[in-house]
DNA sequence: GACACTATATTTAGGCG
DNA sequence: TCGCCTAAATATAGTGT
């Protein structure tokens, strides 16, 4: 996407990575907040990357926290339109239900081992933050990451 | 970003919406696994929309456990900067996570508990419906089905 | 409604100061 | 390292099937 292609491969030259990584960092935000707008939908994303000793996050915990509050305050009966939507759709095809299980197991997987590295994360986190003042800040950011992975499985048990 | 240009809002016609939801979600998860693949870095998106009941989920599996298992590889010195001063106010934060950990993973198997009881119900169904003509059994199966659901989420709700 | 096409809009790799 | 620039590479809006 540029004057050269590039592979699809961890980039070589550390310098050339990091520029790399912040140019599709900043084009990843702006696609992220036009999905939201145009299509009228919440999303976050969430980057581990060796730059920083905290996850970046956007657009924000809160807005993905209040969306999922949202969703949990919908009215009883649109909550079971959805299970009976489900259901009808499931029993129609065992082979689909056995396939979405498998992808939960695995999402479940990835979700404690994305918790185990924000604990990770959040070890050095506190440990480098001895020496700084923004305690409250740094916890709290991991805090609401937390919630917000929690909150989100939450939501998938409907599914 | 195509024959025209599209403002930056909600866009009005469902069905253009719709169709330009799946379109960029597509887009943005291949620049997401670009990123993560050419810059070394863990990400993941979580997009909330009302075409599903449960929000959509990338990272990707494989890059969270190459990155826990980079973690855990960490030469010991590196590995003590990460340990806890066990006298740190901040210790029980990392408790709390812990804590947090372990309801999760409970969740967890309650998900897949369920998921596996909804695929017993829906193979029970589909088989008394084959070997006869009695429907009000296996509607007495799909309001237990429905039941048990609504129990539980009931139960995960208030966590 | 999902797919294929393609003219354009947008992103970005590499270069320069 | 940081912008800024521009030629290429990509993404996608609108359209037809």
């Amino acid at each position: 996407m540029g004057r050269q292609m590039v592979k699809h491969e961890l980039i070589p030259n550390e310098a050339a990575r990091k520029v790399t990584f912040k140019k599709r960092k900043a084009g990843l935000l702006k696609k992220l907040d036009e999905l939201t707008t145009l299509c009228g939908v919440i999303a976050c994303a969430i980057i581990f990357s060796d730059y920083r000793t905290s996850p970046e996050v956007w657009p924000s915990h809160s807005q993905a926290v209040s969306v999922l509050e949202k969703f949990k305050n919908l009215p009883p009966k649109k909550q079971s339109k959805y299970m009976l939507d489900q259901e009808s759709f499931l029993t129609r095809n065992i082979s689909k239900l056995t396939e979405k299980l498998e992808k939960l197991k695995k999402k479940n997987e990835r979700m404690e081992l994305e918790l185990i590295y924000a604990e990770s994360i959040a070890r050095s986190k506190v440990d480098s933050s001895k020496n700084s003042k923004d305690k409250n800040d740094s916890s709290n950011l991991l805090e609401e990451y937390l919630e917000s992975i929690i909150t989100k499985k939450n939501k998938s048990e409907d599914q």
